[in-house]
DNA sequence: CAAAAAACTGACTTACTGGTCAAGTTTTAA
DNA sequence: TTAAAACTTGACCAGTAAGTCAGTTTTTTG
């Protein structure tokens, strides 16, 4: 691939997730894509045929550093310093990628028809992956007997709001853009919530402090 | 108001608020409303006048019961069961009005570029006096010094995400459709790690039993 | 340097959807 | 009973946006 054809396809990816996240697949105009970019509509269309084909490749963006973010689940054995780095994570991609991350919480609030089979299949097994670790915690006693799956569900929504709600964030914050310790803050009360809400104790048993 | 004005108007607004959820406003077409509700598509702008007015509608009738939700915190002294019940009621809410919460998820999302002026104050004002109560409590010793913010927004997101994201949770739970037992879990899940979590105590200092 | 490939663009077409209109039918109330 | 008000409906219009096309310019390559 050319240069020039990288870098245009980076830039009107990234005009395309913006516009996408403000305003929706379907109120998007393309040429207000292009508008943004600084091209003509035909550009659009040159790189990426239509709008769907657009549409994909911003979805696209945003999954790689959904399934990495699993990987402190995966690698690290002591199920407090695991989840407080998972929920850490989390909050970092709803802090990098917030256009994208709108566009793809709002996919999946549709019931994700625009997102491809296999995508979907790659999620449903991190999901997988991620209910089997919390119940084999349960089982070894080192977290009191929660239900995965709810757990699961605010360990995802409390860390994705930050992107998706982040006019109403900003708005009940009183500022219009949150900082580097606004995140921090939030990742040690969500963290604190788990850990202590769930009695989660490190591999010899010991309560894992939440506070300093 | 006429009786048959009356009636239509519900049954309209019922299959606005359905279309609105699953397509978006933009993406919504009149005549899949009425079409839904099997009438000709005159008779959305006879009774709405037009697509918008409609699409408020639908948006105030989430309002009442939203901005009733606070009625817990601010009748119940005991911080631990003031906070079960709102989290309950949140979940309720999630649950009796899944289509007109997706709509105001969706709304807020994108700044609420569609939202009154004086809707919006009002939810403002609701959410000030959510975070005074916190720190009331706080500064009682009620409960851990915990960011009241952050506090607010895990329990909004933890318990609104059962209606913008049902289609995944559904699919993550396995199954069509939440009973009236998965929500109580929720409920019970995300008050212990509230209650637990922040370690909130009573009026007399007891720390309040969470399970059971 | 030439020619071919890639990149770029203005103008156009087509399809669709919000909204209107005018003519009908049903309901209400004196 | 009857006339006005409320309701219903098929047909139409105007605006808009996705996508195309044909031709031009720039870049690459032998």
């Amino acid at each position: 691939m050319s240069t020039i054809r990288k870098k245009n396809e980076a830039k009107i990816l990234k005009a395309a997730s913006q516009v996408f996240a403000s305003e929706g697949y379907a109120a998007t105009k393309t040429i207000d894509i292009a508008k943004l970019d600084g091209v003509p509509k035909d550009n659009v269309y040159y790189y990426f045929g239509n709008k769907e084909t657009l549409y994909s490749a911003v979805l696209e963006t945003i999954i790689e550093p959904l399934l990495s973010a699993t990987h402190p689940i995966e690698t690290i054995d002591n199920p407090a310093i695991a989840l407080t780095e998972y929920i850490k994570t989390k909050l970092i991609i709803s802090r990098d990628y917030p256009y994208a991350s709108k566009v793809f919480a709002n996919e999946i609030m549709r019931g994700s028809p625009l997102l491809s089979p296999e995508i979907r299949q790659r999620l449903m097994n991190q999901s997988t992956f991620l209910l089997d670790k919390f119940t084999q915690w349960i089982d070894a006693g080192q977290m009191d007997n929660v239900s995965p799956h709810h757990l699961l569900f605010m360990i995802w929504s409390s860390t994705q709001t930050y992107a998706d709600f982040s006019w109403q964030i900003n708005a009940v914050m009183g500022k219009s853009s949150l900082t580097a310790s606004d995140y921090d803050d939030a990742a040690h009360l969500i963290s604190q919530l788990v850990l202590k809400g769930c009695n989660v104790r490190s591999g010899d048993d010991t309560v894992i402090s939440t506070s300093g």
